[in-house]
DNA sequence: CGCGATTGACTTGTGTGCGACTTAATCAGG
DNA sequence: CCTGATTAAGTCGCACACAAGTCAATCGCG
């Protein structure tokens, strides 16, 4: 097995991740949003009020993470977080109103990026569950 | 176009990426490495000696990133750095004689790696060239 | 030769990621 | 009911990334 630079998926996947944000990044700025805190706005899009830990399963990513991450995005008036009455203990993440009328800017992020990524839609479903199959695999090994 | 979340290849991208980075994490803590600094490793087994702007022009990293992560690697005795006599603008990154030592032990890192991935090499080539192809697009676009 | 432009590394400031730990609230067995 | 275990966020420390700016060395053109 060689260890060439160029040979390794690691690297390629590394630097795919980063291309894939730098490209992202002046699109998201107009929202005033970035890149991690974009994903999280997907996630609460798809279901609003959620709690911390649901959004850190949801992405993968630690409380460590995301809790400086929201506060950040409740500055920004995108989020607000309220402390759950029934549990003390758990916080509930709701988009404001700013927030939720980001979602239809998003859509244009999307095409946005479509452009830049110039692939067929069949390659880059293939592409995106080709590589959520390895994070499985990588995540039970 | 969807805004979901699992329709997106940016996520996908980003949880492959982390999900290879902490597959490799463990591996490389036993010589003592983080997984840029393997990046970096790579780089200089390939040649040594190399400055810090053509390691950066490799791994796609600015010097704001490298010249703090290659003195932790001085720190702890992988590399070296030296300033050119010819150019005093210029410095030289190589390896230690430990430096050298770890690209032996680096190939039993990849064949762990092998196993975690779980995929033939004709597939995984298949991914890495897509992968390198989508980095392209994105990186001219 | 002299000086403004360029270059290469470095520094600073902000925002992730993540391991390890803390704290407060809830749960569960006796 | 009480207390030890568990759970959910939060905190702390460290290591990237990267935009923007600094500084010294070199280059190039008149």
């Amino acid at each position: 097995m060689s260890v060439g630079l160029d040979d390794q998926l690691c690297f390629a996947l590394y630097n795919a991740s980063r291309a894939m944000m730098s490209a992202y990044t002046p699109l998201l700025a107009e929202l005033d949003l970035t890149y991690p805190q974009y994903l999280v706005m997907l996630v609460l899009w798809e279901t609003d009020g959620q709690r911390v830990s649901a959004i850190g399963e949801r992405l993968a990513l630690d409380s460590a993470t995301l809790t400086p991450l929201l506060k950040r995005m409740e500055v920004r008036g995108a989020v607000e977080r309220r402390r759950s009455t029934e549990d003390e203990r758990v916080v509930e993440v709701f988009l404001t109103a700013d927030g939720k009328k980001l979602k239809k800017r998003a859509t244009d992020v999307q095409a946005c990026f479509f452009d830049a990524a110039g692939m067929s839609v069949k390659d880059l479903v293939a592409l995106r569950d080709d590589l959520n199959a390895l994070t499985g695999r990588l995540r039970a090994a």
